[in-house]
DNA sequence: CGGGGTAAATTGTCTTGACATTCTGACCTC
DNA sequence: GAGGTCAGAATGTCAAGACAATTTACCCCG
């Protein structure tokens, strides 16, 4: 089993890493499936080698992949391309980033946005006094025409202009991105429960129906709580994929 | 601010690496709070030089802590232990190993176990023909002697040598492993529906009643599905908690 | 023909050294 | 006093080399 002969352009004039340019062309190869499941890469030194870098560049471009869960690497042995295709989306999506990715043409009703004081279990994971003023959202989100979800979050004021128009426009995700919040960690608690009365009428299901529930709290890279929410999301319509890569 | 003059044993004879000692350390600090939230590291060089290390080493004991979420590095700035404690299990983890690290004394009846032929859904997430003999479980879980899930799953034949009695003993992740079975990847589709007259009376839940449904499917460090498994938990009682780490 | 030991191949770990990039804060100028 | 400029400090990137640990395959011996 020969390797396949790689090609790659280096620039190294350019600001993206020597590292990261490697890792890209590597992965682009295995999407256009030059570098098939299972088949080996070089070893780490004859690539060295063969592009003029050192092995510790090397390895880290390789080592990239591998924490993306494209390849593999075992001692003694090499590197090789994963079998299978796992679906590779361990990024922090908002619901409004996945509906319009999938195309199915989002839309957002605001039905209240304001400040309120925040009660024990807001001031807990936003990590503020009790009573302290936070925005408060409530939000409807269709899809396709559908009403979907129903939406309330809690935010720390002034982390961007949240406004009704703005948020009948895009997610709130993308608001706090543009508006310079780096949010890195989510913690997400997922659970079920049955449709309240009110939920019912607002999301069009029977009462009593399943509903898909998501508590989520979302942190930045300095580990502030920059959004906390409480989805509930109808079960008949929607559900969450989540994948999982052990290091 | 002065940063705290951490304390370090070494043991350089010791078959664990120097980074991954060094890196137990400084998170075994946090744990402890000798290293509070928002304070700084002392710089990598200096670190190094005090450790008797080289800078790679110590950035890579760092960078492990950055992947794992308990560190953040800004260039120019330093290192600083994050705010606010998140939630840490990004852990490939199952639903006995989660009841039984909480205490919740699990237990597991094996409703069936044996071959059947794959249907064109497992056939397909599990990359064989369609048709070929897999092995089928169904169990039914319990916490606290009260049923709390349904699981059935699929999984290629000859991986582990699973027995009724065994699954009875332990959790199907826990038998995996120790047959040498490393599961590096999972991915999982999480719902809500409500329970089938059949399922509510195994779970000893009203006909209608909410379920929280997981259909997940694990591979191993090659990237081939090893696990099939499609779950039901009585809402009322189980959630789910995702974490989920940007980098 | 089978089993065990050995050697080769490959990645894992660690060191030393250099320069680039980015952020902060102090200083200087207007 | 406000704003821009510059120097210092810290992490980011890259190089070249050495040795360790592990896996695989081969060869030899019984």
């Amino acid at each position: 089993m020969t390797s396949t002969r790689l090609e790659f352009d280096l620039d190294r004039s350019s600001p993206v890493p020597l590292y990261f340019q490697v890792a890209e062309q590597i992965s682009e190869a295995i999407r256009t499936g030059e570098l098939t499941p299972g088949s080996r890469l070089d070893n780490e030194i004859l690539l060295a080698d063969r592009l003029g870098l050192s092995r510790p560049t090397i390895r880290q471009a390789i080592q990239y992949l591998v924490d993306k869960g494209l390849l593999v690497r075992k001692r003694g042995v090499g590197t090789q391309v994963v079998h299978g295709q796992v679906k590779r989306s361990v990024e922090l999506t908002s619901l409004y980033d996945d509906l319009r990715r999938a195309g199915q043409d989002p839309a957002t009703r605001v039905l209240s946005i304001g400040t309120a004081a925040a009660d024990e279990t807001v001031a807990g994971v936003l990590a503020v006094p009790i009573g302290t003023e936070v925005l408060h959202l409530e939000r409807l989100r269709f899809a396709a025409g559908e009403p979907l979800a129903l939406l309330r979050n809690w935010l720390p004021l002034g982390l961007a202009p949240l406004t009704a128009d703005a948020l009948t426009e895009r997610g709130l995700y993308e608001l706090l991105r543009s508006a310079g919040v780096r949010m890195r960690v989510a913690n997400q608690r997922i659970g079920a429960r049955a449709a309240s009365p009110a939920e019912a009428r607002l999301l069009g299901e029977r009462r009593g129906a399943p509903l898909l529930t998501m508590v989520r709290t979302t942190y930045d890279d300095q580990g502030r709580a920059v959004e906390h929410g409480s989805h509930a999301y109808r079960a008949s319509h929607y559900s969450l994929e989540v994948t999982l890569i052990e290091r």
